[in-house]
DNA sequence: TGGAATTTGTGCGTATGTATG
DNA sequence: CCATACATACGCACAAATTCC
């Protein structure tokens, strides 16, 4: 069996720095170069750990600015009408959201395949986080076709709302065409967003959200702390799932 | 905004070849360095582009062997009717199940609420493993009420199918009423059972079955290898889910 | 059996680009 | 405009695991 790496072991100690809340969330973490002295490694290897903790959802780095500590619902329906707002404000808690990144770029092959564009089409894509009473939740990634939407990324700017920006762009009703579940390790970046360890199990979702006539116009992934989250699948009939 | 950068072209390209099926599933991939040479950039920008990918699960990496085209996990539909055979048949593959333990004895405060029964009535368990093509794909608990249905287990160890016990018992068809989903790390005999390593990620889903008069007939539990398995949840009106 | 060749994993040094403050 | 700090990319070297002969 190998040793542990220099990089991981650096990966461990951060992440251990954060849970025990020498680092508090939203706080910056010492550049780079700085980590790498007081580890006495180069900066890539510091970077290699950063970077790890950054998938886990742990810190989130934002260019020339720095590395920050990234900052959970229980009941979680999954129905035809998945409206995390709703979902939330349900359970008696306070929904928000935080933009991670809001940009437009070209689609990658699967978000063109499940949206229905041409590859390399233009989207807008919302990274983002979801929480409950100031709790991570979730994190999220919404992918929107560029074309027919000009004007989504300021309508998400302004009420971070995936069902506001959309109204607001025309798309009065939408609905969940299928989801797709797995279970997943968490990342460090994952595992810093959402608070947890890295390591600890992830459901991760995948889902395709069309408008009235049947035109996919949201491919989202989400990731919940397995911990934290239990999806439920009520009976269609019953219509509880599309409250709220 | 930031042009597209040449790892993440990269590992597009990659994806692609794997999507066309120029890549099969377990095939291995060019060494890095020859990928390296084909595209033209630096050792590490290639393996840039593979570990997004192997994050994904699109790939898996066996050090001193080579990169490797990783399996894709089978789709398991969670719908208003779940029924294990004809998940497997329908994607080509062979369903099998392994009795792992029948018994008849009181139900627990949980199972009994579940089923609307009396806190300590007797219930029929069934502990099994699914497979598919030979592969464990999950472990279950299957709970029953004995009242009614007297000679559930003999049917069971004779098929080990719920739905033709169920017929056989005089229940024509039943329906998920409501699914539970959580992620779970492995417990060392889950892990055996299922043969993935303890600690790997778990979908755990609980569910309740009720037969046509709406009465629970059936309390099952269910832990997939998260590895191996995606749950979809169709459209309800799509009527997908119910095929089979 | 054993050793060489192959291939991935880790780490360091350097350089340039780009967003932030 | 400048300094800071992260993002990307190249080159080199060696370690470790696997495979092949």
């Amino acid at each position: 069996m190998a040793r542990t790496p220099v990089w991981k072991s650096i990966a461990i100690s951060l992440t251990d720095d954060i849970a025990q809340r020498r680092y508090q969330t939203g706080d910056k973490l010492p550049p780079e170069v700085q980590l790498a002295g007081r580890f006495g490694v180069n900066r890539h290897t510091v970077r290699r750990a950063l970077s790890e903790m950054a998938d886990q959802g742990l810190v989130h780095a934002r260019r020339g600015a720095g590395v920050f500590v990234a900052a959970q619902p229980t009941e979680y329906p999954i129905g035809k009408r998945v409206r995390f707002h709703q979902n939330v404000a349900r359970l008696g808690r306070i929904p928000a959201k935080r933009i991670l990144t809001l940009e437009t770029r070209a689609a990658g092959p699967r978000e063109a395949e499940a949206l229905g564009l041409d590859p390399g089409a233009a989207v807008h894509v919302y990274d983002g986080l979801s929480l409950a009473d100031g709790e991570p939740i979730a994190l999220f990634q919404s992918v929107f076709p560029a074309d027919g939407f000009p004007d989504l990324l300021a309508a998400l700017k302004e009420t971070q709302s995936v069902t506001e920006a959309l109204k607001h762009c025309g798309v009065a009703d939408f609905t969940r065409v299928e989801t797709r579940i797995t279970a997943k390790l968490a990342t460090a970046t994952q595992a810093l967003h959402l608070k947890i360890s890295e390591g600890s199990p992830i459901l991760r979702t995948t889902g395709i959200n069309a408008g009235p006539n049947g035109d996919p116009v949201e491919f989202g992934r989400t990731w919940f702390a397995g911990d934290r989250v239990t999806l439920t699948v009520s009976d269609p009939n019953s219509g509880k799932a599309d409250l709220g």
